[in-house]
RNA sequence: GGUGGAGUGGCCGAGAGGCGAGGCAACGGCCUGCAAAGCCGUCUACACGGGUUCAAAUCCCGUCUCCACCUCCA
């Protein structure tokens, strides 16, 4: 089987065929730096971390381009609000933004271009539109005429009759249809100097849609393979860039991938209704590669409704599987085994990302690998870690990847090691002399120092509690 | 008004006409000096009302509830 994907433009599953053979382009939409990210953030560039991964593993050479939204509305208000440069704003945002991905295992993308590094490709692209008769300057604005372009609904299923117009007043005696968007916005004087770029048409800044299209054109090309980002973006976003790119004359995105929402409270997680958890915040009471976990194992289309409950849940379930991976290792080394896919996760990833069926297969594997380790059949053991390595791998939750080390002191390391094996001597004395109540007595103060102790056919084994 | 999604066992969370996903919790057993970890077993659910079918959580009709987009939004 190969891989299948869900296109939002096609509303169904369609088999995934790249345009050029071996080879991968995706661009996926970034933040918009005006803040720094919450779990729903990084859920979508987590998302598409699986994608990219699965696709590697699956053999592509894949070009992964996400943006970073520098310039709005937003952006130029709150730095006002707190009376800073708009671009420190954006860039202190976008740092924090890179420290979550960095922290979650996400893997830095091809190329992360911003927007306003792109101002000459919008002007041109703006260029080509005006002169195809798509759009319009207009006091200073530059608009695009949806009229002009009767494919103008199609990703979203929607026709212009239908559609509520924009309740934008301000603009709406420049714009000649309600629902026409901006591709460019004329400076205003409320504005810092510093936002605004000269253009044909006076000075302004991007449209928020124009940049994704001039950019994607930059560096995947006018056709690319896979386009990615939250299901708000369907529209007005994603709409309006698939018709700015298509009325240009290009082919634009050939798949539409769209991740669900984290909810909290049952509600879309936004800084609007106050319901967020930022990440360094929920990564202060978890491990990232625990909340990695979470925010892998449910599919990507689903929503996950964020609790404490729930993830805690997921923390156990993870370190059953970390629990094997370190003991196996112990056993057999950490690169014995092939790092073989199992059949039944394969299958579920070529299946739009199924990757509740793929930790399903994670956890049989393990179940497997248990039942090696107790029977003492090194062989079988070094067959299913191999196979739960490489499966993390895909996921991108190898507890023995690099990415995760927890960067310990090597010195205060050797000595605890030491302190340890001390006190696991005595207790293994005692126990020698049938005193088990000094025996338990030791572990008992291990346990409550965060050392667990665990006797196993092949000795007494510890670690520090998770 | 238009467009789309969801309601699954104590909990999380898949599936999408027949073969008990998986995890967590609970209970019973095995193992253990006792534990821990692990393994085996038990718990047979699909919002509601109709219908189609030999067979429906899955298809059809209707109802209820919730969420999202149409305005900035992952």
């Amino acid at each position: 089987m190969s891989l299948r994907l869900y296109d939002t433009a096609a509303r169904a599953v369609r088999d995934f065929t790249p345009l050029r053979a071996g080879q991968v382009s995706v661009y996926v939409c970034g933040l918009t730096v005006q803040g720094p990210p919450h779990i729903g953030h990084v859920r979508a560039a987590l998302a598409f971390d699986v994608l990219r991964r699965w696709l590697m593993r699956s053999g592509y050479e894949v070009t992964y381009v996400r943006n970073v939204t520098d310039i709005d509305d937003k952006i130029l208000a709150k730095a006002a609000e707190h009376d800073v440069p708009w671009w420190a704003w954006a860039y202190d945002n976008e740092l924090a933004c890179t420290r979550a991905y960095d922290v979650l295992g996400v893997l830095p993308p091809t190329y992360e271009p911003r927007a306003t590094g792109h101002i000459t490709d919008m002007v041109s692209l703006m260029d080509r539109l005006i002169e195809r008769g798509h759009a319009y300057a207009s006091g200073g604005d530059v608009y695009f005429d949806v009229r002009s372009f009767p494919e103008y609904g199609a990703l979203t299923g929607q026709k212009i009759g239908d559609m509520q117009a924009a309740a934008d007043t301000e603009t709406d005696e420049r714009k000649r249809d309600p629902r026409d968007f901006a591709l460019w916005k004329a400076a205003k004087d409320s504005e810092p100097e510093t936002a605004s770029w000269p253009t044909p048409w006076g000075r302004g800044r991007p449209g928020w849609h124009l940049e994704c299209s001039a950019m994607a054109e930059r560096f995947l090309g006018p056709d690319f393979d896979i386009h990615g980002g939250g299901l708000d973006l369907r529209f007005p976003h994603h709409e309006n860039e698939q018709a700015q790119s298509r009325a240009a004359g290009h082919g634009f995105a050939r798949y539409w991938l769209h991740n669900g929402w984290v909810t909290l409270g049952g509600e879309k997680m936004s800084k609007s209704l106050g319901n967020t958890a930022l990440v360094d915040e929920v990564v202060r009471r978890v491990r990232p590669i625990e909340l990695r976990y979470y925010l892998i194992a449910p599919h990507y289309r689903s929503t996950i409704e964020f609790t404490d409950e729930a993830l805690a849940e997921a923390g156990v379930a993870f370190r059953r599987i970390e629990s094997f991976v370190t003991r196996a290792a112990e056993r057999v080394g950490a690169d014995a085994g092939k790092p073989e896919l199992p059949a039944e996760f394969s299958a579920a990833l070529d299946d739009d990302l199924g990757t509740p069926a793929a930790v399903a297969a994670i956890h049989e594997a393990v179940r497997q690998g248990n039942t090696a380790l107790a029977d003492g059949d090194d062989a079988a053991v070094a067959g299913a870690l191999g196979a739960v390595r490489a499966m993390l791998g895909v996921l991108g939750l190898d507890p023995l990847d690099p990415a995760w080390a927890g960067g310990a002191d090597e010195r205060l390391a050797q000595a605890t090691d030491g302190l340890v094996a001390l006190a696991l001597e005595q207790r293994q004395a005692a126990r020698a002399r049938k005193d088990f109540a000094a025996a338990d007595a030791i572990r008992d103060q291990l346990t409550a120092l965060g050392v667990s102790v665990e006797d196993t056919p092949q000795g007494t084994r510890w670690e520090l509690t998770r």
